[in-house]
Order: C-alpha cells, then structure tokens, then sequence
DNA sequence: AGCAAATTGAAAATGAATTTCATTTTCAAA
DNA sequence: TTTGAAAATGAAATTCATTTTCAATTTGCT
C-alpha cells in the first residue's frame, strides 16, 4: 500500500493479535518444558537435546507455523535437526496439550501454541490469508449443550470464519471503481 | 395433490418405491440441472452427459461423499466416466453453489450438496467417523457479529464439533470395566 | 456439415504427510 | 563408568489424495 496515512497505520496496529501476551517468560518456558519431560517419562519416550530446541523454537512464536516454517527456524538454531524430527516432535507437542493443529483450509497444517493460552477461535482472509484471534464464550458453550442435545461426550470442536479482511476489501472495491 | 385414492396414488406415483425415495423430488432435480446449465453457459463451458449423470448422482445421496465414493457411485450408472471428470464437475458443482466442502479433519475432502439446504453443521465422532447434523442460528448470527467487529467482510464459516457418540462412549465404557 | 473450442479420462505429476531403515544416542542397570 | 537394549535421528523412500497433462473425442455455434 502507498503510504499508509495515520488512519491506516492505527489500523494495522489494531490487527492481528488479540490475546497479546508477549513472548513467554523463561519460567513458562521451563515450565512447558516440564510438561514435556513429564510426559516423555509417562509414555516412556526419551529426553533429546532436539526436542528441546524443537520445543523452545516453537513457544518463541506467535504464529500458526507450519511443519516446514518450523523446520526453518529450527535449523537455524542447530541445521542438523532434520524435518522428520521436527515433525514428530510436533505430533509430541500436540499430545501433551502444548501444541494444537489450527485447519486453515488452505491444504496445509498448521500449529500454535496452546500452553497458557485463552480458548479462541480465528478469522481467515481468503485474500491474503491473514487471520485474527477472536474469542467467544459463546461458541464453547455451544460446543457442550448441542453434544449433550444429541448425546455426544465433545472433545474438541473448530470454528473460523473466513471472509474479506478490511484491507484487501479495500482493494477490491478499488479495482471495482477503476 | 389432495387425498387421491389408492388408485390415482399408483397412478401418480408409479413405482415410487418408500425405501428408494430419492431426496429431491423431480422439480428440484430439475431445477438443479438448471442452475448448473446456466452456470455452465455463463463461463463459457459445455453441456455434456457425464456432468448430468454426475449432477444426478450427487443429489441422490444424502451421505457426504468423497471423490471416489462419488465416483464409485457414478461408475454404476455409466462405467465410461472418469474419476478425473467426477473430480472436475464437482469442483464446478461447488463454484455454482450446488455443492459444498466440508473438512472433518480427517485427511479427505468430503462434500454435500448444498441446493434448498438450511444453514447447518456437523458433530462428527472421533472413534468410528460417523456425524450428526445439527442447526444453530446462533453460530450464524456469531458469523456476523464477529466479523463486524473486527471489520471483516465474512462469507462463510466452519464450525465442528469432535466428540465421542453414544454408542462409542459405552462402549469405551465397557472395556474399561471389563 | 464444418470447425474451433471445450471435454474427457488414462496416466503422470504434484506435494504434504508419513514410514523406513541404517546409524547414533539415551539411560538405567550392572 | 561401562554396557547394551530401546529409542531417536534424519535422509530417503513411500504413500496417497489431489491436480495437471495431453491426445483423442465431443460439443455447439455458424
């Protein structure tokens, strides 16, 4: 976009994230590491200088990663650390509740990190793939009276909502008039 | 048609059988076809056989089909057709409206048709994959609601609930105690 | 009928996700 | 500390749904 006046700038301030915790503290990190440790015991897995860095790597984020992003930066911090390691490290995460899989819909799966983190649900642009957090009591209360309704035991549920962010909008109505 | 008697019901109906009752009556079969046609004229494509067969195929069902169950269902009526060609009128099935995606997460594209249906979603079980249909206005109205919010344009959602059925759950039930 | 453009479908390609396997590392018991 | 069974690693191979290619065929307009 061609200068971006005040207006516009306040605007990208306010997107992206809602739930605004900055980068986690080096006690949560420990922490989240104690969950993993904890959880390798328990299923009898084995405690590796890898899925340490896997680990870290991936809660110094705050975006829904791919396997291969995370890979990326994974290598950057020991470019021994093959994919498949990253991948099952992941699969690792996802089991013991540190990490979630978000669906885009865009044919690749995604990751974030779910230690500490507010339930939430995301709006995709379908234009440029952006997302925005949102949160909505609402929608898990949904998720536990319509499974009582039809006697299901509701683990888990998604819900996002894909449209037109504000900005390519913006740039479809351009192209419109133009 | 008011109250015929037995004899113009088989007159009307011939050998419309209870258990084979297609989902749509002929008139929305046919409208169907309608829309499809137009949409076809509109982009500048082709009437052809195989899109009718496939066409009609998909609203006889009421599961959500695969591309391959599709195709395995189309193949009964006319064995010539190509997976590639179910694979391509469903893609244009979707663009017209008369068909819709729906993910349940568990690494295949399933779809439903989508004609004269009410806004609806799905609670699929996590242990067998079997899914109910539920309806609630409220996750529509959340739709909105949100995407105002957070001034988005929303065109559509996905909203799932993951859960354990009825008959899973006892089950799972049973063999713990046992 | 004639013909350009679209369609068809078998086969090949794609690409993300997963598995294989030979080698290396971990960890608990000796 | 040493040892060895079990697990981990990572490059490569595989899987598998999806998508594209292309030569032959069909459609629909004039």
């Amino acid at each position: 976009m061609l200068n971006p006046g005040p207006a516009a700038a306040s605007f990208f301030m306010l997107q992206k994230r809602i739930d605004d915790q900055p980068l986690l503290s080096r006690e949560m990190m420990q922490e989240a590491e104690q969950i993993l440790h904890k959880h390798l015991k328990r299923v009898g897995l084995k405690h590796t200088a890898q899925r340490d860095t896997i680990l870290r790597t991936f809660l110094e984020t705050r975006e829904h990663l791919s396997m291969d992003e995370l890979h990326r930066l994974v290598k950057r911090k020991d470019p021994r650390i093959g994919f498949t390691t990253v991948y099952r490290t992941l699969k690792l995460l996802a089991e013991c509740g540190l990490a979630s899989e978000v669906a885009f819909h865009d044919g690749i799966a995604r990751f974030e990190h779910q230690y500490n983190r507010r339930s939430h649900h995301h709006m995709v642009c379908t234009e440029c793939g952006s997302s925005v957090e949102f949160f909505s009591p609402e929608v898990d209360r949904l998720e536990q009276e319509i499974g009582r309704k039809h006697h299901y035991l509701p683990t888990r549920h998604t819900f996002q909502i894909y449209g037109l962010c504000e900005s390519c909008r913006k740039k479809a109505a351009s192209r419109l008039s133009s």
